[in-house]
DNA sequence: GTCCTTGCAAAACATTTGCAGTTCC
DNA sequence: GGAACTGCAAATGTTTTGCAAGGAC
């Protein structure tokens, strides 16, 4: 998922342990930066940006560095762990992999950027039926829907951006 | 709109007129650059990032700038002639915005980098009802799909990288 | 000891902006 | 003539990389 309920000790551990099958595997080294940043991101949940993560690592750890972050978020991404997004801000944001689950996709609110996640089978068949029609084989999809959620609304606060597509 | 099938002078002009009304409405002024890099972009069609179009402009006037050709765009994308899209390679692209008609969104090739067009109307009502379950007044969408397309799978060329989200 | 990692600072990248000179109206 | 526009170069903001020092195994 990647949502915001915390994930129990179990599963923490479980991702933990899968990274670390992966490290193993690629020879890769586990340090004391890495194990911080990627607790730190396995229990946050959401979708962090660089900024978000590094700032709540550094409330541990203070001198740990930006690029650390990100080489730790790609390779994060590498091992299909975590997923990175652009939702059209500028910068990236990473969520953790939905594992064989349901694959979901996203709400942005226009208004306070909340960001809901949403599963829809029923469009995920359609789609495969579109790939299917250009035959193309599909790899992967990105599906967001930018709108205003029903808390701005009731705030009347009004949007005048572009959609930040 | 904004596929590769080129638009007939008649639409072209509508397109000049239409961003003239534009202009003159916010004082803006008619240059050399601005109907050269316009006229470019109406009539290439595609999805055209800003090194792309700079190059076209310039085998007809090599000393128009880099900064002009972004002006022009954001211009352009301002009073909704056109639209900005980012397929996760980094650059922006741009593409004539449907005018009223429906709108569609792409295929993205994962081997060969060529962007297809589609248009899906269940998919459209679907994803009104995910918002509507949310709560949520939808204002637009981005929905991609990656994948091969058939001479790329046919060529057995195997990608590699992971998807461009 | 080897070679992966780190943190810093510099580089790279796309995009935006400041400004002096030019063009439009 | 005055305001808008251009082209250049410099600035911006995010992400990546080179490198010397440090740490894992």
């Amino acid at each position: 998922m990647g949502q915001a309920a915390e994930l129990s000790e179990q599963t923490i551990n479980d991702l933990h342990d899968a990274l670390s099958a992966y490290m193993l595997k690629k020879g890769l080294r586990s340090t004391s930066q890495r194990r911080l940043v990627t607790d730190v991101f396995f229990r946050s949940g959401g979708h962090l940006s660089i900024e978000d993560l590094l700032a709540k690592v550094r409330e541990q750890d203070p001198r740990v560095g930006y690029a650390t972050v990100y080489r730790t978020l790609r390779l994060l991404a590498e091992c299909q762990l975590a997923n990175v997004r652009h939702f059209g801000d500028g910068v990236a944001r990473y969520e953790l992999a939905d594992e064989g689950e349901h694959h979901h996709d996203h709400l942005i609110c226009m208004g306070c950027s909340r960001i809901v996640e949403f599963e829809d089978e029923a469009i995920e068949v359609l789609q495969d039926r579109v790939a299917e029609r250009y035959g193309f084989k599909l790899r992967s999809h990105k599906h967001e829907l930018y709108g205003v959620c029903p808390e701005c609304q009731a705030a009347g606060r009004s949007i005048e951006g572009e959609p930040p597509v």
